[in-house]
DNA sequence: TGACATTAGTTGCGAAATGCTACTAATTCT
DNA sequence: AGAATTAGTAGCATTTCGCAACTAATGTCA
């Protein structure tokens, strides 16, 4: 139970001190890599995600597209609010609270910034408690969205392959997917249409390539899906 | 394009003033409602989102539970973060950024502090620019997470009837849903058991009483649904 | 050159989920 | 008693889904 005895009628906004931390999402070979960057060498953790301060006037997509460039070496497509965290946790920059934000990326021929470093999302060295949060939490909200938003195509360059876009689906919920279901769902939806192009990559027969490219949507309202919970 | 030439690889978290704002719902006779609280006679709207600075050592639950439960005059059941918002937009306590938190009440005979009102969400008074974004982004996030996250049970004191739960979709959602298939949906979906005990609300077949009690999930693994995108 | 490995893409079917209409059940109102 | 009202169910046509088995186009290698 709290005390709410003599609740103070009087609001006030506490000064503290705010970071915004961003983690900057690409496929690697087989795995979800994420961006790290080198600490000063009075760290204590060798490594941290991409951080900085949002300036003044700076609003948050802003301070996390400026972040998220400075390591990458080129802007994201995509970016996402993860959520704010004031705990306990420690901070790199002993920031009172974080914002976190997500950066999609396709991670193509990137000329990373000096220092920066890409690592398997389930592999990752020791980061600060608080940055270790905002990693994992980062990982839950893109599982969640995956299916509402279009996370999966800001992963991948503006023409792709279905396989490849099914490797995405893959890495990022962690199960294989069946190809006939995943394609007819995917024709279903009309978020994607194809392109002139074939693309051959060494052994097997060369694949179409599509872009993102989503329809209006048929008034096809259905009903509630009591499935897809996450009881708690 | 921004100007990257010389990235600062410094990194400083900033001082900052921060707030956050909470939305309380609740169910009201046939709409969702939103609990205000008045401002100083100095503000310039006459309302505002209950709102304060997070104490020391407090995280973002525990202030929001504060918050809310000022105003409420008992604890919400539920709280969930909407995201941080730091932008041009004026805060009534000229907070650089407000972190808003959603916190779901059933509504049931609660004694709201002195100054506190329901109003519908949509027939709201003037808000803050801010507060007016913050309020707008928790329908939105309600919207969504509603078929995700056990939301709507916790709109209701804890035994309730079908069709009470079924109006708080049809009130979250904004349309009309099928009473055979939603109940259909719930019942397969193994998140509600029956209690004992009926109500009879004045004319009509009286209602049975459940309660939230979700199963453990049998390992069904669903495919990806295209369906449900909100393109971007 | 011709079998075979490899990757892309499709077809068809049984099973499950969904939308809908129409029904039965229990209560109050007049 | 009968109409009105709300709760809850049954059954069926249609769509969606999981899956296995197929065809298609390329490279590999004996």
């Amino acid at each position: 139970m709290r005390d709410r005895s003599t609740p103070s009628t009087k609001s006030t906004a506490r000064r503290t001190t705010l970071a915004v931390d961003v983690v900057v999402l690409a496929p690697l070979s087989n795995a979800l890599g994420a961006l790290l960057v080198r600490t000063p060498p009075s760290a204590r953790e060798r490594w941290s995600l991409p951080w900085d301060g949002p300036r003044a006037d700076e609003d948050l997509e802003s301070t996390a597209a400026r972040i998220a460039g400075a390591a990458l070496g080129m802007e994201p497509a995509y970016y996402e609010q993860i959520g704010a965290f004031t705990d306990g946790r420690r901070h790199p920059g002993e920031a009172d609270t974080s914002i976190g934000i997500v950066a999609l990326s396709s991670g193509a021929a990137t000329s990373l910034a000096k220092g920066a470093e890409w690592f398997p999302v389930d592999a990752m060295p020791a980061l600060s408690p608080r940055h270790r949060a905002v990693l994992d939490r980062a990982a839950d909200v893109v599982r969640q969205r995956i299916d509402q938003s279009p996370l999966a195509f800001r992963l991948l360059p503006e023409a792709f392959t279905l396989s490849e876009l099914q490797s995405v689906y893959e890495t990022i919920l962690g199960r294989p997917l069946h190809k006939a279901s995943f394609r007819r769902a995917l024709q279903a939806s009309y978020l994607v249409e194809p392109t002139d192009e074939w693309r051959s990559e060494g052994r097997g027969r060369p694949a179409q390539l599509f872009r993102y490219a989503p329809k209006k949507r048929r008034g096809l309202r259905r009903g509630v899906r009591f499935d897809l919970f996450d009881a708690r």
